[in-house]
DNA sequence: TATAAACATGATCCATATAGTCAAGTATAG
DNA sequence: CTATACTTGACTATATGGATCATGTTTATA
């Protein structure tokens, strides 16, 4: 359901997003070694996310990245998007019949549910729940 | 998001659901005939359909398939899982980090939510929205 | 009883997307 | 000037889903 390229983009901007600002800044090793991210695929994500313009990367000797946006105007949905969740559409894009229309409404649905969720959590509320330990604390 | 084979078997369920009980069965062909469904993949999944017990199989000429169950008591969650709906799990079963385990919460919830919508919906209700055209009666 | 209509079963193929890798290059701290 | 670390672009491999084929079995009906 979720790729592995949005579950490590989502854990590398928190990572990043935990890092204290103004400090040096966090290299792909690091993030690789911590979880278990392979490390050449993580550069591929962070290309993204650099095109993005959420983060910014400092290259040469002590270099890495750099968060740029504020976590809080930042969703997990937004940085799923940007990694390439959910580019294909649904099926039966194309044919028509008054039963496939009325399905392809529920999965718009489905979909949109979904969507939802991750469009509800910001990076600040992740980044603020991975401080406090594991207290569910989304809906309070 | 949803699979094809997810699609053509519910489209396919709400045929049966649609067809006078007590007539003659409903063929493979004419369901294909009628979407755009490719034939042989159709035959595929009424395996799953008639292992489930939901459908019976007449053989023999002008034979085809007759639904078992009752409409109110099947879900479209049941349907799409028994053709393989989400077999495999979200990613990351195996490492540990606290990040990891939290963002592993949140792809649940997702999953959970697009569940939720198809748990809602029993074959009954397309068959009726079928009926009465295109209203929207879902959630009267 | 012969034949055509249909389902039953199992194997197989192909296209695409995803996960993951490689290599050559550039920038910068120390 | 060297080690560290990002940049870029191409590349490979594996799994999944979609789709097909071939062969066999059952049964209505002419």
């Amino acid at each position: 359901m979720i790729s592995a390229r949005v579950h490590y983009a989502c854990l590398a901007m928190l990572e990043l997003a935990s890092h204290p600002s103004g400090d040096t800044p966090v290299s792909l090793r690091e993030i690789s070694d911590r979880h278990g991210v392979p490390g050449p695929f993580l550069v591929q994500i962070f290309r993204s996310l650099r095109t993005a313009g959420w983060v910014q990367s400092v290259r040469g000797s002590q270099g890495g990245y750099r968060l740029l946006i504020r976590p809080s105007e930042l969703s997990l949905l937004e940085i799923a998007e940007v990694v390439g969740y959910q580019e294909s559409g649904n099926p039966g894009t194309g044919k028509s019949t008054a039963a496939e229309l009325m399905l392809q409404e529920i999965w718009d649905e489905m979909s949109q549910a979904s969507r939802n969720v991750l469009a509800g959590i910001q990076l600040s509320d992740l980044a603020q729940r991975h401080r406090n330990g594991e207290e569910s604390m989304f809906y309070i």
